[in-house]
Parts: C-alpha cells; sequence; structure tokens
DNA sequence: TTGACATTTTGGAACGTTCCAATTAAACGC
DNA sequence: GCGTTTAATTGGAACGTTCCAAAATGTCAA
C-alpha cells in the first residue's frame, strides 16, 4: 500500500500547520489551541500516522524509551512465567513495553540478553540472575543510571534493588508444623549450597530446629540436584542413613515430587510413611497426588512489585536501592500427613 | 559515574579516524583496513562504549529493527510459555530481541500491544491471536510490510502466514485408539463451537467416527467452557444421556482433567469405567493420577517454526504468507484405560 | 495608538547513526 | 615518472522527532 513512512511534518503539510505544533499535540501539551488540536488529530487518523518512538527518543536527553527489560532464568518454570505475567501487567498498564529473555540459567547468554537491550535503550531492568552471576555484571548499568530490580535471587554486594520473598520465614514455619505433627528427626533435603536461596531456606530450618530444641546436625541436610531427579537421590540417601529421618523440608517443589517418587520406589506411602513439605507451590502442587503440602510464595505478585519499584525508580531519577522481602505462607495439604492428624514417629520410622 | 553517552564520535576523535570509519568498523565492513579496525575496536572498549540502535534504526530505510514482537493470550497456561521459550531460542541467536506480551484474552489489550509494538518499530510479529480476533486487525501491519505470523490460532481471511498443529489428525488418531479398545459410543467433549481449533478437532473426531463406521450423532458432541469446570460439566451432561458414551475425547487437557473429576465424584475411575483422552499434553498431565492419555502438541517446537518462517520473511523482503502444520502424536498413558487391555464396554456402560 | 501581557505557533538546531559521492593513499604496469 | 587501478578513508546530508528561542496573534488598559 503505502511504500513510504507518514511522518510529522506529512501532517503539519495536510493540517496546514508547523511540525512543531503537531509534536505539540502528540505530546498533548497544553499549549496548543483545542480547534488545531482536534484538527491535527483527525489529519493523523486519516493518514495512518504511527509515531516514531525511535526518532523521539533519540532527541530526547537520557533514554526515555519506554522499554523494560526482563530477564529470567527459566521461563519454561512456571513460576517465572507467572513472574513475568506479574511484570507485564504493571508495565503494560503504565504504558510501557517489556523486551522479555530466558537465559536458561547461561551466564553468557545473559550478559548478550542485557548487551543488546542496553543497545535497545531500555529504561530499566527486572532481573532474575542466572546461577553465578557477579554483582560486578551489572556494573556498566548502574553507572549509565539505568535501574536494576533483581528479583527472586538477591545480588549481593551490587547496588541494586531487589524483591525477595521471606524464605527464613517460610521455612521456619514448615519446621515448626512438621514437629507440631510430632517429627522430631527432620531432614532439609535437597538443592545446591552455593545459592543464596538455599542459604536462607537452610537457615530457616537451621533455625526453626535449634529454636525447637530438636538440634541441628549437617547429617540432616541432604544437599542434591535441585529438581525431580535430585529428589529422589536425596530421599535414598536419607532412607540409607542408620537413624533415618521421618519427615523432609525440601528446597522445593521439584526436589519435593522427586522425594515422593523415591519413597513409592521403595513401597512407602508420602503424608503416611513419611512426611514432605515443598516450596514455592507451582501449580502441580495442588493436582498432584498426594497434593503437595508447600510454602507458596507468590510470584506474580513478586513481579508485580518488582515492577512497582522499577517504575518508581525509574521516574525518582537517582535509583536508590531498596529491599523488599514478600512474605509466604503455608499451604498444608497431603504430603506432610497433616489431614490424618498427628503422627506416631516410632511406627513411620520401624516402617521405613 | 559518566553522564554523558559515549557516541560513535567520541571514538572516532579518540582513535584519530572519521566517525566514518567507526561506523564502518561497528558494521564489520570489509573495506576497513585491519589495523584502523582493531585499534578502533579497542577505543571502544576502553571508553565503554555502547552502539545506539535507535539512532541507527532511524537512518535505515524501512524498519530494520532487530525486534520482534510476540504476542500470546495467556502466558500462565504453560503451553504458550513454552511457545514463547521456543521463539525466544531462534530469535535470540539470530541477534533479534524479543518484545513479549500478554492479553488475557483481551482484543483491547491485543490492539494496545500492538500498537506500541509498531511504534517501537518492530520488525516482524508473532501473534497467538486472542479469541475473537479479526482479520481485518493485522490490515494495517501487513500493509506497512511487517511480516506476521499467527500461531496456534489461524487467522482466516488475513493474508499472513500460521504456524498451526495437526488438530485433525491428532482428533482421529485419538478416537482410533479409542476404537482399538471396543468404545463405539465415543463423545467429544468441552471447547466452544466458535474458535477454530474447535472446528478442526470436531472435524477430526467426526470425520474417524464415520470412517469406522461408527456414525456421527450431534448428540455425542457436548459442548462447555474450555476448562476444568467445563469438563465436570460436560461429563454430568453425558452422564445423564439414556445412552450414555463410555468414552470422550476432549477438546483440551483441561476439560479431560474436569472430566476425570466429574466421573470420581460419581464414584467411576477414570481409564477403568469410563475412558478419557485429552489434547495437548501439558505438563501436569504426566504426574496426574490417572496420568493423562492426550494427544501431544510440541509448543516449544511450533514456538521455533514460527520463529524460523518469521525471520524468513524479514529477510525476504515480500512477504509470501505460507501455512506450517506441525505434527502432533498421541501419548497413550492410564486415562483412556489402555494399560489394562481391551475394555468390556457392556460392564463399563452398567456400572456408570 | 501604543505598550504590556497572555496565548499560540513556528523555524531551525540538535540527537547518533548510516549512506553516498568524493577524496586520498598506495600499488601497479609501462 | 605517469596514468590507472585498487584500497581505505572521509565529510556532509539525511532519518523523524523534540527542544528552544523567537515570532505572530489576540486582548486589554491607559
Amino acid at each position: 500500500m503505502s511504500d513510504k513512512r507518514v511522518t510529522v511534518i506529512d501532517i503539519a503539510k495536510a493540517a496546514g500547520v508547523s511540525k512543531s505544533t503537531v509534536s505539540l499535540v502528540l505530546q498533548g501539551s497544553p499549549l496548543v489551541n483545542e480547534s488545531t488540536r482536534t484538527k491535527v488529530s483527525a489529519v493523523m487518523r486519516d493518514l495512518g500516522y504511527v509515531y516514531n518512538r525511535g526518532a523521539a527518543n533519540l532527541r530526547q536527553t537520557g533514554s526515555k524509551t519506554r522499554i523494560i527489560g526482563v530477564v529470567v532464568n527459566d521461563l519454561t518454570n512456571s513460576f517465572f512465567a507467572e513472574l513475568a505475567v506479574g511484570v507485564d501487567m504493571v508495565v503494560q498498564s503504565a504504558g510501557f513495553v517489556q523486551f522479555l529473555s530466558n537465559t536458561s540459567e547461561s551466564i553468557d547468554r545473559q550478559r548478550e540478553v542485557i548487551a543488546s537491550m542496553r543497545e535497545h535503550g531500555i529504561s530499566g531492568l527486572i532481573v532474575s540472575p542466572a546461577r553465578g552471576t557477579a554483582a560486578a555484571d551489572f556494573k556498566p548499568l548502574v553507572a549509565a543510571g539505568i535501574p536494576v530490580v533483581a528479583v527472586v535471587r538477591g545480588l549481593p554486594g551490587a547496588r541494586i534493588s531487589s524483591v525477595l520473598s521471606a524464605n527464613m520465614e517460610g521455612a521456619i514455619e514448615a519446621v515448626r508444623h512438621l514437629a507440631t505433627l510430632g517429627h522430631k528427626r527432620i531432614a532439609f533435603m535437597g538443592g545446591f549450597a552455593n545459592t543464596e536461596v538455599f542459604r536462607e531456606r537452610l537457615a530457616g530450618y537451621r533455625q526453626a530446629m535449634e529454636d525447637l530444641g530438636l538440634g541441628f546436625s549437617e547429617d540432616l541436610v541432604i544437599a542434591s540436584a535441585p529438581s525431580r531427579a535430585g529428589g529422589v537421590d536425596a530421599v535414598g540417601r536419607a532412607m540409607a542413613m542408620p537413624d533415618r529421618p521421618t519427615a523432609a523440608l525440601c528446597f522445593n517443589d521439584a526436589v519435593a515430587f522427586g522425594a515422593c517418587d523415591g519413597l513409592r520406589a521403595r513401597r512407602l506411602e508420602p503424608g503416611e510413611d513419611f512426611a514432605v513439605i515443598g516450596f514455592d507451590d507451582v501449580i502441580e502442587a495442588g493436582t498432584a497426588v498426594p497434593a503437595l503440602t508447600t510454602v507458596a510464595v507468590d510470584p506474580q505478585g513478586m513481579g508485580r512489585r518488582a515492577a512497582q519499584l522499577l517504575l518508581k525508580q525509574i521516574n525518582a531519577g537517582k535509583p536508590e536501592p531498596e529491599t523488599i522481602v514478600t512474605a509466604v505462607r503455608l499451604v498444608v495439604r497431603e504430603s506432610c500427613g497433616a489431614h490424618r492428624g498427628p503422627v506416631d514417629v516410632e511406627q513411620m520410622r520401624k516402617k521405613a
């Protein structure tokens, strides 16, 4: 159809005004007369004008693009998909648009993606850092005055904001619940020790065990890959111990599912012969059999929070680092055995 | 730190060459001498230069931005999240970056989002249209020469490409499988008749029934919302029929899960007293109890295909509409009862 | 009529890049 | 040493917008 792009000058000519006036209309300036405004708007509609943000941005001092970058480490994980949706919701209604990229936990890819986003002139960045990300990687961004919000995983050492979940409190609550049910030997299963999230959840576990007078022992911390397979492996190691645990708080839901698989493979029923609690409350947690008792964090809410914080900082000019910790809550379902009342721990020990 | 953006001119000055030469280096032109190239590159690194794509794009004829827009109707649905990941994979490795937005099935939001993307100058668009999208909505895009690929749901009437799944073939295969197990009265449950996907799956069901000599009857087509609740509803209506079906092909997995719920509520066991087959193979399908037999479509693969097609069209200049149909395959698990061999249909009828 | 003031409008210059035509430098054949 | 080709470099004009200072227009009081 039209081979040439229609510009502000074309509009000006057709409406019989100057390009400056058209520009004023575009930005909704109160300086322009109402009658000319309507006239110009009509012409824009007629000619099918589309605003060229790139050109505008070029002139504008600083980067006033209304683009915000979102980098997540695993979008196939519904946790992060929900998070992205939360971000999108507030970003969209603020008239921004989001660049979304997936790093698959690759630091190289993360670097590439962020570089590419910078070239496009994002006005802010929300990132759930890939494992092993160094604080220094974000130095150039903050030096350029681009606000950055780390989400889910913090970035200690960097002067950037973060939106985290109350991992420690969640772990404490979960352990307390298991203790209420009568468990005394409670394991912490899954996850790698080199992540912030692991440290926090483990710290909560440790504190709860000590506060309850059950004592903390390294033996009951059984690290493994934070995956279903890792859960199977961990539960296997737990069962091989001389003084077996009767319950476990798992690093995340994937590990918890794996733990259930592993129990079944040994003819043990999760929630009956061994109590399992997960972390995150992924979608499948409610529909699995047995339904998983887990510490729910609200990824969509975190996404929204992160976006709000970022927008605030973008508007504020000078980004002042800030940390938000979002609450979590224990969702009691079946895998912890609570639906069948207090347990006879000795009985469970014997059977397992 | 640095208050002023470092530009190509700064580099030129520092390296003792002209800005044109720097530009040539930037685009990796073979015209520039190797020694100057290395010198210029070094200076760029030292000064922390970041390329300004916006400016470049302004000069370049047409919109050569390396941005592609991705619009999905429901990112919280893991099907679409997988699709987005597939797109991201190929888009990213081609040096593009993706704008991703979620419409939540709202046509208004879809319009806004696409308008915003146009302003930013996307060089192509992948869209899974919200329900009720009119072909005309994409007229301006294609008029402007921006390639568009519809994915999952086609957009009949518009001259745009699409990447669909073999819905009809999948439905045929599912019905055949149920027939093999001995079923004769097979229902088609769930979904609304006003969608393309519904029509295709239903068409497959119909053709298979006729080919197998089981006959097609409107009575056995039980429409409902394409959700879990819709499935419960549909199975209820099926059971109230005088001449009850003994099996059902469901519009999607959500409906199938709902059907299982509904059966259980009637003390019937899915896969034992009634055979259920879903469509899509969402993640939970494998872990549910009973594991769902379903027609698997590969969303990530579709995303990759769509992105490849789009990139091809972007490079080709004039986009020539093309339709790709991706294969599906029946994944036999437990909900169809196949794991217990051929069924005694009369027995099932009596029990239900 | 004139100046003072408020309200609208306007021409250029700028933003950071690419493209084009033109220039310079180097190398070659004779 | 001279034209001719080849290789490398360059200045300026675009691209579509916003910003600024300045100009036009209208209104009112003296």
